[in-house]
DNA sequence: ATTAAGAATGCAACTTTGTTGCAAAAGTAT
DNA sequence: ATACTTTTGCAACAAAGTTGCATTCTTAAT
C-alpha cells in the first residue's frame, strides 16, 4: 500500500517526485475535498507554494484529481475514483456536498447527478451539481 | 423604468445611493452573470473598488442578488428573479449554464434543478447545479 | 426646509492569492 | 555513469480581497 501514490504517477506517465508524492498522500489520507490552502498548510514548510500550484494543475491535467466548484472562491480538488484514473474515462458524474457545520466537502460517490434538459439549442458537456446542507456526522 | 433600481432598493430595505444604483443598473442592463472583476471595470473610475465588494455582499445578503459557483476562482452573481425579491422567498431553484465558446454565464430560469436523493443522515438546505457547453447564440 | 443620527463611501495600508522567468536540482532513459 | 529532460525553488511581481477610520451622503424627525 505504500506505493499507491507512486503507482498513480508511473499510471499517468508522470515523473515520481517527492512533491507529488506526498500531495497525492495529503489527498489520500484526506476524508474530504481540499483546497489549495489546506495543502499548503500541510506542507508549506517542505515544498514552495508554487511546487503546489503547478501540481495541482498537473493533477487536474492528467485527471488524477476533479475540481468541485465554490461559491467563496477556495475551489476545491479531490481525488478521482479509480475507475477513473486506470481507464482514462471520466466519469465524475457524481453529487458533491458542502456541510455548513463542518464545512467539509465530499463526494457522494453513490449519488449520480439526475439528467437535465436543456433549452433547445444548448449542447451540455459538463454538469456540475453542488448541495449544501448537513452531513450525516454533524446531525 | 428608470426607477426600477430605486424600487429593489427601498424593497429590500437599503438606503438609496449613487453607486447602489450603478450598480443595479449594470446587472439590469446585463444579459449574463458578472463577476466582481466584470463590475468594476464597469465603473472603477466612477467607485472604489472596496465599494463595489460591499455592495456586492449587500446584495447577497438582501436576495437582490444570488451567486454562482465556479471551479476558476471566479464567483459570479446575477439578479434573482421579481419573484424572488419581492416575495423574499428564495426560489433559485434554476440550472446555471457557462458557454464555453462566449465564456457568458446564464441563469436558464426556466429549467428546474432536478430531485436528488441524497444518502440517509444528509439534510439539503441548498442546491446548485452548474453546466457548460455551448449556448445557443454560439452554435 | 433644517438638522441630527446613522449609514455608506473613499482612502490608505495591508494580507492573501496567484503568476512568470530563470537558474539549480532531481528524475529518466540509455 | 552520463546526457537529456522535467521539475523545483526563488524572486519578483500582479491581482484580489480585507480592515479601520475620517469624510460624505441618506434618512427621518422636527
Amino acid at each position: 500500500m505504500k506505493k499507491q501514490g507512486e503507482d498513480i504517477l508511473k499510471n499517468s506517465a508522470l515523473s515520481v517526485t517527492a512533491s507529488r508524492k506526498r500531495i497525492l498522500e495529503i489527498f489520500l489520507d484526506a476524508d474530504n475535498a481540499l483546497a489549495h490552502q489546506d495543502i499548503e498548510t500541510k506542507c508549506a514548510d517542505q515544498y514552495d507554494r508554487v511546487t503546489i500550484y503547478r501540481t495541482l494543475q498537473t493533477f487536474l491535467e492528467k485527471g488524477i484529481i476533479h475540481n468541485i466548484p465554490s461559491t467563496d472562491n477556495m475551489v476545491r480538488y479531490a481525488l478521482c475514483n479509480d475507475a477513473c484514473i486506470t481507464t482514462g474515462h471520466h466519469n465524475d458524474n457524481h453529487v458533491h456536498f458542502r456541510c455548513d457545520a463542518c464545512g467539509k466537502t465530499v463526494c457522494l460517490d453513490d449519488v449520480n447527478i439526475p439528467p437535465v434538459n436543456l433549452p433547445k439549442g444548448y449542447t451540455m458537456k459538463e454538469i456540475n451539481m453542488v448541495v449544501n446542507g448537513i452531513c450525516k456526522s454533524c446531525k
